[in-house]
DNA sequence: GATTAGATAGACCGATCTGTCTATTTAATC
DNA sequence: GATTAAATAGACAGATCGGTCTATCTAATC
């Protein structure tokens, strides 16, 4: 079934959680914009949390689904998607609304690690990080699953120096670095 | 002067923030925890935001001088200083209290890129690789400004990986790929 | 001992928060 | 046209939010 209603609060929830947290968001803000009744989100959802856990659901699945389907398209043949990496986060750091990485921001607003907002926000690092391993093997490289936990660390570094610092060349800086592990993993 | 009460409150406010979040933690909990009384605060600051300002500033000047103490005396020679980074980032994330970056909790809380504590935080970024790029100039390296932008982001990307991934590794992760980068840049 | 500055407790404000409830309306199915 | 389920507006609750104000008290200085 998926309801309409319970698809557009969800991506009107994604939207402004985003933009402006977690706890800075109310309800009633969400339902404002959203052009929707109170007790239709009660209804669909137990309460705020589910609905911050389900719109965080949500993101996982588009922001892997475009990262992915971005970094093969600029990649076109298994050694040159991992670089394509950097490519793709350039691209997100140059989205007019890019507010860093939800996950990140979720983690600093739910601090406990066994939160279950946390939990999903640490399933969707590691399954970017299975992503980059899964294509460091489809290179051939001698030790894929280090390569791809440094690459992994570099992107992380590069959404922080882009959001944080407000580094514009973030993504280039990483590319560059990864180009050097990629070389030295070669050799 | 620098009234006792006002650096207590600080204090308190540091404490409660990195712990808990800057939205999640009230002015009253503060006061609770701080054994002071509501007008005590709003004499010495103007608003919450005020609060969180002096926090943050306190924040940055404690971590750094830990930071670059604890670098230096693992690492008692120039060229020992860039790895050690990474240790000094292990003993960091081993301690009790990890709450991660604290400014990059705080940026993920006030999004605005012109928001005061959003540049407070993007200042603390911008003088902990200040620091790193003088330890790679005193390291002779062919290109110290180059290698320090790469470790600070494996540094960043430790940060995050560690705090949102609960990856306990993460900080020798990081070393081994700054060894690597290192090693490029020597030959 | 009088003066002064800082800190105190606590009432109070208006706004906002999440969540509940009811009574009504809409719209689709039979 | 009757039935049924979903969505509606809006009142309401109880708590908490940041911030202001007052009246009292403490402690140091002169």
């Amino acid at each position: 079934m998926a309801s309409k209603k319970r698809e557009h609060l969800i991506d009107t929830a994604l939207e402004l959680f985003y933009q402006n947290g977690f706890h800075a968001t109310g309800i009633d803000r969400i339902l404002e914009v959203a052009g929707v009744a109170r007790m239709t989100l009660y209804n669909h959802f137990k309460s705020k949390d589910e609905l911050i856990l389900a719109a965080l659901r949500r993101r996982d699945e588009k922001f892997r689904n475009w990262f992915m389907r971005t970094v093969e398209t600029i990649g076109d043949t298994p050694d040159k998607r991992l670089p394509a990496i950097f490519d793709a986060l350039a691209e997100w750091f140059n989205e007019k609304q890019f507010s860093g990485c939800m996950f990140i921001n979720a983690s600093a607003e739910f601090s406990a690690p066994d939160d279950p907002i946390h939990g999903v926000s640490a399933e969707h690092k590691n399954l970017i990080l299975k992503y980059i391993t899964k294509l460091a093997k489809d290179a051939d490289l001698a030790n894929p699953e280090d390569v791809a936990d440094s690459l992994m660390l570099l992107a992380e570094g590069a959404i922080v120096m882009r959001y944080v610092a407000g580094d514009e060349q973030a993504a280039s800086r990483a590319k560059l670095a990864a180009e050097k592990i990629l070389l030295a993993s070669k050799a």
